[in-house]
RNA sequence: CGAGAAGUAGCACAAUUUGGUAGUGCACAUGGUUUGGGACCAUGGGGUUGCAGGUUCAAAUCCUGUCUUCUCGACCA
């Protein structure tokens, strides 16, 4: 793909190379219900690759899983003001009940913590019941007005934690704990570099105390939201009545927490290490690390092929057979697009010499290497390929990273580069809402341990606080 | 919900200007020849041209209405 320079021809190429992409790796299809994707099989395995993960994190830290029900009703969405304010214009509604009008419109969950609270203000009692460590996987419903495969569908899948805790120190290190937690699956497992910070007032989650998001680039400069990790002080407990009692026999009101990631990730694996000839999935999270493409259909071939896939399974690495009837070069093209990490060839040409070929998917290095070296050059390579595709990710990040001292120099990176922009602010919100309308630009997060030695750089007046500015998907 | 564009086979499109037998490529099916970078030949299946109404001997084409989709805003993981 040529590098992405001139602004003004971003948007429709790069968005026109990432739906060719999911649709021609077949990752997802279009369903003919309104606003929703459907996930085929290899779209889905890369999200039980990605769940498998990121559940043991889970798991490691203490976390259980439950499942909550898929309706709100209104009444219980209505007892926290701000968050059914937040999340009004985009909630589905259940009006019927079979042929029966019901009484109380039930919501479709666009998020859960009403329902944890819920539950959470029957079972918390004592502070020998916190803290409560809970996680849900679930798809969720939130009525979205334009729609792009994992990056915004009306219906999607994700993670969504919800815990308790007995002081607020707790719950912050909680949320903490789980922004670090995304961050480093994120860059050991996806190999993408990701910023983490804290929100401003205005980007906040409706009803947080404070919100932590994870800013991913894409590669055409364009920001995406991959995750974020929310603190809520004790406000829905109080909202909905949450105590308990402490070793002193005194009433308290719990601190809680919640967090999630979504499908989105796989938008963002796309955009990040994609390239004219399709996805390039990370080692360490391709659902299929090696596909074995088969060369004609002599003997001499089907044993090998027989031969090579008895030693992958043996040595724990999941593959896959092409052995169609395809030519060669389909067959090269179609592993391509769907980003395996390596192919393996085997033809009779190499076979005649004892050899077979091995391809790493981003670099598309040929390698020849010896039958009964396979496995050893397999691994050197999953291995090093994880950590160029990570290597290469932060580079271009970082090149695209720029710094505006005052708003004329703001207006001419806006409009001529794409990336991030770091600036300082002042806090107050209508610098930020002139920035967004002026150039579509939102603030992404704070950051937090770098000196602010300009004025704001907006208005001019002395500046509070460090920000990166990014467009967003 | 505001502004623009478009709806023809599973997909991408042509035919619309100038009304006259609804076509091409890909995909699909069958048979054969192929196979080291997206193979070829032959045969075949698949359409109330988004929907409704109007004009006309005749409508994919012209007119009116309507619905849907896409792009740009606003909203958002």
């Amino acid at each position: 793909m040529s590098e992405i320079k001139d602004i003004t021809k971003r948007d429709v190429d790069f968005a026109k190379w990432y739906t060719d992409v999911v649709t021609k790796a077949n990752l997802v299809d279009y369903s003919s219900v309104k606003g929703s994707m459907i996930i085929c099989p290899y779209g889905y395995a890369i999200w039980e690759e990605m769940q498998k993960v990121l559940d043991r994190m889970f798991k490691e830290t203490g976390h259980e899983n439950v499942q909550m029900p898929l309706f709100i009703p209104e009444s219980l969405l209505n007892i926290e003001k701000e968050h059914v304010e937040g999340f009004a214009p985009e909630v589905a509604w259940v009006t019927y009940g079979g042929k029966e009008k019901l009484d109380e419109r039930l919501c479709v969950r666009p998020t859960s913590e009403v329902l944890f609270c819920d539950y959470y203000k029957k079972v918390i009692k004592s502070y020998r019941d916190l803290p409560k460590l809970y996680n849900q996987w679930c798809t969720i419903v939130r009525w979205e007005k334009t729609t792009r495969p994992f990056l915004r569908s009306r219906e999607f899948l994700w993670q969504e934690g919800h815990t308790m805790h007995a002081t607020a120190e707790e719950a912050i290190n909680e949320t903490l704990q789980m922004l670090h937690l995304y961050e480093k699956f994120q860059r050991e497992y996806l190999a993408i570099p990701v910023i983490v910070g804290k929100k401003t007032e205005k980007e906040k989650f409706a009803g947080a105390e404070a919100t932590y998001s994870l800013e991913a680039m894409m590669y055409d400069g364009v920001a995406l939201q991959n995750g974020t990790s929310h603190y809520f002080g004790n406000h829905f407990a109080k909202t909905f009545g949450i105590e308990f009692l402490n070793k002193d026999n005194k009433l308290e009101t719990p601190y809680q927490t919640s967090w999630g990631v979504t499908t989105r990730m796989i938008g963002a694996l796309i955009m990040v290490h994609g390239d004219d000839r399709g996805l390039v999935i990370p080692p360490k999270i391709a659902p299929i690390k090696v596909i074995v493409i088969s060369i004609g259909d002599s003997e001499l071939v089907t044993k090998e092929v027989e031969v090579l896939t008895n030693s992958l399974k043996e040595n724990n690495l999941s593959y896959k057979v092409d052995n169609s009837n395809k030519t060669p070069g389909f067959k090269f093209a179609d592993a391509e697009v769907k980003g395996y990490p390596v192919r393996i060839e085997i033809g009779p040409r190499d076979l005649e010499e004892g050899m077979l070929t091995i391809v790493r998917r981003d670099t598309l290095e040929k390698i020849r290497c010896p039958k009964d070296e396979v496995i050893s050059k397999l691994n050197n390579i999953l291995e090093v390929m994880q950590q160029d595709m990570y290597d290469k990710a932060l580079k271009r990040r970082d090149s695209m990273i720029y710094e505006a001292k005052d708003y004329s120099e703001f207006t001419r990176i806006a409009q001529t580069k794409p990336g991030f922009i770091k600036a300082n602010w002042c806090g107050d919100i209508a610098c930020e809402n002139k920035i967004k309308d002026d150039f579509s630009m939102k603030s992404r997060c704070l950051i937090e341990d770098e000196e602010i030695n300009t004025p704001c750089v907006c208005c001019g007046k002395p500046a509070k606080y460090r920000l990166y500015f990014g467009k967003q998907y």
